[in-house]
DNA sequence: TTAGTAACCGAACATTCGGTCGTTTGGCAA
DNA sequence: TTGCCAAACGACCGAATGTTCGGTTACTAA
């Protein structure tokens, strides 16, 4: 469990070993693991198989793994907000359809958008993930409401409370999800919006 | 926001100040705010106006501290388990009891809730609390299996998955409820069982 | 006034932290 | 073989961390 050797690289000239995302990809799951304060580079170090200081050699520090690791969450959720179906269409329709697209990426980027979710605010490159965060949680709402608004939500139900427990159910999904567990990313989708659009209840 | 004083305290002898509850109140706060690992006995100390030795008066470490903020949160929620209404009835009212009674705890706990959601099992106090919130977990898991085999669910439905599900949506009440914005606890347990149970869209 | 008591203080401590530096290693192409 | 270069190394640094300890302060009851 200490050291895991071994990574990566081929062809190129220079020493084998890690690249910038393979480390980052190891260096992220520590971080989920252990959480990102909880994680200390000498420990990164030893679950990378190298020294700490061989670490600075693909960053200038800890803070930028961070960085790197949230940009690439934040970059994938932002997407999702410009594709064609998001923007176009019937607002219940365009909400199925982020809701979908955010379990497929949840799944996909895992570790990174994992990390995304815990992060506190503790340091200028948190912080600055956090308020684009909000900005992404400000589109979700502007659905829901739209949708609310062209009657298409049971009525009764409070737009902003009902974004913040739809994208709740979503997001918890990293406490639990692990790639490989039987059934398809696409099911998993379903099953979510099944139960979050119909509910629990036999009707 | 550095320093805070002014705690309580009347009547007893000795010198006013904190108490072991008041003082643990506090260091919940900065916790969540901050994040266990995050947070040092230095800025806890300047939050709670006093020098740090002073808190090794009150309890014997950090580690303490965050042994009993866990305890308190678990013992609220498994006392929810041997309530009457959680242990007689048709498996969905139980079940959906339960989620009613969830929300009322992570509200009333919310702090102690909050940090317990968070922890990550780096040490042993951590550890032991994710057992016992395994424990918690489980029993929910088992009614809404119960529930499923008495026909009460909606067919198709995986009872692990749903469970998750549920229990991932109240859960994330800890990432925006804050007391007193507008509506008591009970609407909020209302609409959170209206839409785990009902759904989001029109039918 | 005097005890008793609960809370607080300040200076120190060993350890761990994130980070720097100059050097060495291993694979490629010429 | 040579030269290049990316990657890794080990020793070190100042600052921060959790904790200890002997002493002080402010209140109550007698």
């Amino acid at each position: 469990m200490t050291t895991a050797r071994a990574p990566r690289k081929t062809g190129q000239p220079g020493r084998p070993g890690y690249d910038l995302d393979s480390l980052l990809a190891v260096a992220v799951k520590v971080f989920n693991d252990r959480g990102y304060d909880g994680t200390s580079m000498e420990v990164l170090a030893k679950r990378l198989g190298i020294t700490k200081s061989s670490i600075y050699h693909h960053v200038s520090g800890k803070s930028e793994l961070l960085e790197l690791a949230l940009s690439r969450a934040l970059n994938a959720l932002f997407a999702v907000t410009t594709e064609d179906r998001a923007t176009t269409g019937r607002y219940v329709d365009r909400l199925e359809y982020l809701v979908r697209r955010s379990v497929d990426i949840l799944c996909a980027e895992l570790p990174y958008v994992t990390l995304l979710l815990r992060v506190r605010g503790n340091t200028d490159v948190e912080r600055r993930a956090l308020a684009r965060r909000r900005e992404f949680d400000s589109f979700v709402t502007g659905l829901v409401v739209a949708a609310a608004e062209e009657g298409d939500l049971r009525p009764g139900v409070d737009p902003a409370l009902a974004s913040k427990l739809v994208f709740g159910t979503v997001n918890s999904l990293i406490e639990w999800y692990r790639p490989r567990t039987g059934g398809s990313v696409e099911e998993l989708a379903d099953a979510v919006v099944a139960l979050t659009f119909d509910g629990l209840r036999r009707t």
